[in-house]
DNA sequence: CGCTGGGAATATGTCGGAGTAAATAGGGAG
DNA sequence: CTCCCTATTTACTCCGACATATTCCCAGCG
């Protein structure tokens, strides 16, 4: 047994969304709770599934194939592969029904924030239109979040920011190390907003910073050095200064957009 | 068998939240794709744990019973039970690993945006903090949406802004009908923007903005006719302007706030 | 005394099959 | 031609067994 699974692993390449997705569980602690490489199997299939809809291999409206059916083709159980349908309809990409089978739901009811089907969305060729939506979407969050931690951050937060920016400075934005000083700094200023919704939100928007940033550096050398606008940002912020911070963070990611768009253009 | 099922539904009542998940499979066909009351089993349990995670029975850190003891009190098959914690693990309440047993996630790792999550957090006593952020995220997203509207929307846009204001004002918000037709006014808003990462925020917020409505709607009368600012959305998007546009939207969020606020507090 | 390594216990993960319920499609009666 | 009913297909549920992976504990060693 297990011969399905070891054929996937050599189809899909192990992406930075395993990591993402598994580590951490408590950042304070480090060598508590080992971080296994342990791959579920019904989460290998569900990123399948996931990756092949996302990627378009399957368009809203499909009928998949039945369980049985699937299931064996797979070369797993059907126990396996229902777990893997229920967290794919769970993150809104298909529903079942008796006798009808597992359709893919439109586009609009996929629940595209979700950080793991975020990963999916970047693990194929990441459609430039939606890229470009979850800039603008950024471009519209987190000034309002610099905004609001600016009038409300206190001596903790900046400290997290200050660190998070001393850890940009040490590693650049072409290692992970690098670029988990990044996601730590943006997530620091949304804990900052004392806002549960848009802390939440991080976590969407951190990923997708993490994908296009990486995007970004698989197309050339670094471009800019990043660290002056957040700087900016973080002397904003640390003064209060709401207006300021809004401002500053709109032009940081009005740069990274920049490119962003430029790096997917050459490629 | 299945008497462990209808245990449940004896004593978790059938919530809107579910109509909410099932029906809409296609708006347009009323007679096709029959809006079934079939409830899965695996879903009434994920509901059910789903609720007490969010209302604080569990809390973060606490570690579930095993599965067979679990699966035991809860009168339902293993696979079942497994199958609902996998909906669960999907929407980050939940992380298992063998041996450790099933926990409860800390609170920033829980998809909270997530329209089923959302419902759950709303089928207990809603925490009042948590309705201040929901509001915060819409007056800072819906302005900004209203903006990129005012720029972007077509005709058929506008004509669906103004049947769900028609929809509106035949119907109260004291309706179902009325409340979906409020979501179809902001929806509509969000589709003109031309951004899914924007539309798929509106399966949350026009969630999160159905349960605070209702919720609204229960303390007391209606406080307040809402048409005439939504009018003046829709006329400052038609005309196509983009700073009345965002101001207007401002507007109407700040007052659902105000009304939202002091009905909770009257409660 | 503390640290390290191995072994057993235990809970999750996976499997295969059997039987139930539901929804669609097709055929038959009015 | 419409409507209802039956039949088939498919997902849903249950069961019991085995595999796997951690964790925990204890023994052995430095």
């Amino acid at each position: 047994m297990w011969e399905g699974l070891l054929r996937f692993l050599r189809e899909v390449p192990i992406t930075v969304s395993e990591a993402n997705f598994v580590n951490d569980e408590e950042s304070a602690r480090p060598a508590d709770e080992a971080r296994g490489p342990g791959r579920r199997l019904h989460g290998a299939i569900a990123h399948k599934l996931g990756t092949a809809i996302l990627s378009g291999k399957y368009a809203p409206g499909d009928i998949l194939s039945g369980e049985v059916a699937f299931a064996e083709e797979l070369q797993v159980s059907r126990s396996a592969y229902r777990e893997a349908i229920q967290v794919l309809s769970a993150k809104g990409l298909v529903a079942s029904r008796p006798k009808a089978g597992t359709r893919v739901l439109p586009r609009e009811r996929w629940n595209l924030l979700d950080p793991e089907v975020l990963g999916w969305a970047f693990a194929g060729e990441p459609d430039i239109e939606f890229v470009r939506s979850l800039f603008e979407l950024r471009a519209i969050v987190e000034p309002a979040a610099a905004r609001l931690a600016a009038q409300r951050r206190d001596k903790n937060d900046l400290k997290a920011m200050k660190d998070a920016l001393a850890a940009m400075r040490r590693h650049t934005l072409t290692t992970e190390a690098g670029r988990a000083a990044d996601r730590d700094f943006h997530n620091a200023i949304l804990q900052a907003t004392r806002n549960d919704a848009l802390l939440v939100l991080s976590a969407s928007i951190g990923a997708a910073v993490n994908w296009t940033t990486q995007f970004k550096q698989r197309a050339r050398a670094l471009p800019r050095n990043p660290i002056p606008d957040h700087v900016r940002v973080y002397d904003a912020i640390a003064a209060g200064d709401a207006a300021a911070a809004a401002e500053a963070m709109n032009v940081l990611v009005d740069l990274a957009l920049e490119d962003t768009r430029s790096a997917m253009e050459k490629k």
